[in-house]
DNA sequence: CGTTTTTGACCTGCGC
DNA sequence: GCGCAGGTCAAAAACG
């Protein structure tokens, strides 16, 4: 069975979290944690010059090894305060345009909302459906014969779902819009935890990561609620919902990419309804941010883009992928782009904030109006140096990726979830990679 | 015995 | 309307 195996993730960072030892170390102990190890035995002088000469080099890969792991933390730092930044920026500007919806609007909110009132009055349209109804779609199950406790209220909200499934139709692009306006345009006295839901889990992380963990430690507990077979990958892809609090929205999917197996991609959808360990505060906060820019950037409409004062931070320029199998946005933190050779989508402002090169993938009628921005060289180092180090070592992914989790040292909510998409062709020795 | 995983059934949306 | 694919549910099994 699945569960009896033993799984362990890389993380050169565990001792910084038993041990609750210095920041500043932690970087540069990382290597150490390899266990080189030297052994004193009597040599002759030509064998004693090879040794000598091995350990010089060995040493110097260390000191290498140490500088490069000390600008990573740096840059981790850096990123996460940068993250913080942004969401706060974020719920500032949500808050503020929640407050200005909720009056009449004037000024050149007004216009703004005059340039959108076709998409407004789309989404005006969902929104008083999504409101009415909660999201669980389907009250009239008749599963199994069995009895069901939501069966009370099953006409009711039967046919309000039908009202947003119908409504839904109108639309002549997908959730993006929708979610996004919806935001900007909230109907007051309305205020409604599915409809937030439902707009907080429609926009996508989806993280990439080249790991031969079966999932990346994001700090979170999950339990697996379904796995299946996904059309044109051969491996099959599960479904992970938070267990962290009751009710928590949050959801995940992992799944190994076809093309490449060592690639493991993780899916979030939805936001955390409940105060998160601090291992799991940076993946998540990683997450959210990015899922806010592309919530509020997507609330930006390509028409009136310039016009709005509030920038994004650039993303609206982003290269995107054309994606006619991702229905909702999704912005990929790709940890896995060569450090050279970099890909179109790394072309913004956010994939240099960002600690990883990233992409949106978005609804492709939206695609039509992003326009391609040239690269900014200065922006990219970051991105360079840090896929660099990605790339250094495939196993050093996961381990970055962990390392995220776990850089602000909380003591490890264990991750329970041991439920692996099956893939048989990855062993999974390498996450036993000398960890003690 | 409580929790988690497995897995087949079911629901929904979408394209034809 | 039908079929397909993605996503979810929940009984049963497995586990600790």
């Amino acid at each position: 069975m699945e569960r009896h195996r033993e799984i362990k993730e890389v993380d050169f960072f565990s001792e910084r979290r038993t041990g609750g030892g210095d920041d500043s170390t932690i970087a540069g102990d990382a290597p150490t944690r390899l266990h080189l190890r030297t052994v004193n035995y009597e040599i002759g002088g030509e064998e004693r010059a090879r040794s000598d000469l091995q350990l010089t080099t060995l040493q110097d890969e260390l000191s290498r090894l140490s500088e490069e792991n000390r600008r990573l933390k740096g840059m981790v730092e850096k990123v996460t305060k940068d993250y913080s930044a942004l969401k706060c920026q974020f719920f500032l500007v949500k808050q503020q345009n929640t407050k200005e919806n909720s009056q009449p609007k004037i000024g050149s909110l007004h216009e703004d909302f005059e340039d959108r009132k076709p998409l407004v009055a789309q989404a005006r349209m969902i929104h008083s459906s999504v409101h009415r109804g909660k999201r669980r779609r389907r009250p009239l199950r008749r599963r199994r014969q069995r009895p069901s406790p939501s069966l009370t209220n099953s006409a009711d909200t039967a046919s309000k779902g039908h009202q947003l499934t119908a409504a839904k139709r109108h639309l002549s692009f997908d959730g993006l819009s929708y979610d996004a306006l919806s935001e900007n345009d909230k109907i007051p006295n309305v205020a409604n935890d599915g409809a937030a839901e439902m707009r907080c889990r429609r926009a996508r992380v989806c993280v990439r990561a080249v790991s031969e963990a079966p999932l990346i430690s994001d700090g979170c507990q999950w339990r697996k609620y379904g796995q299946k077979m996904a059309k044109g990958n051969p491996c099959p892809r599960a479904y992970y919902r938070c267990t962290m609090a009751a009710g928590c929205p949050v959801r995940k999917q992992v799944q190994r990419s076809s093309e490449d197996r060592t690639i493991l991609v993780t899916t979030y959808e939805g936001s955390h309804n409940h105060p998160l360990p601090p291992a799991a505060a940076a993946m998540a906060s990683t997450t959210s941010a990015a899922a806010a820019m592309l919530l509020s950037g997507s609330s930006t409409s390509s028409e009136t883009l310039p016009a709005t004062g509030f920038y994004p931070p650039s993303y609206a320029t982003t290269m995107a992928t054309l994606s006619p199998a991702a229905p909702f946005p999704t912005i990929t933190l790709d940890l896995t782009q060569p450090p050279n050779g970099l890909m179109p989508f790394q072309h913004n402002r956010m994939a240099a904030a960002m600690p990883f090169p990233f992409q949106m993938s978005l609804p492709q009628k939206r695609l039509e109006f992003l326009p391609a921005v040239q690269f900014d060289h200065q922006q990219s180092s970051i991105v360079e140096t840090i896929t660099s180090a990605i790339t250094a070592d495939p196993n050093f992914t996961a381990s970055l990726t962990a390392a995220i989790s776990s850089i602000v040292a909380a003591p490890r909510i264990a991750n329970s979830s041991k439920g692996v998409p099956e893939s048989p062709q990855i062993p999974q020795s390498c996450t036993t990679f000398s960890t003690n």
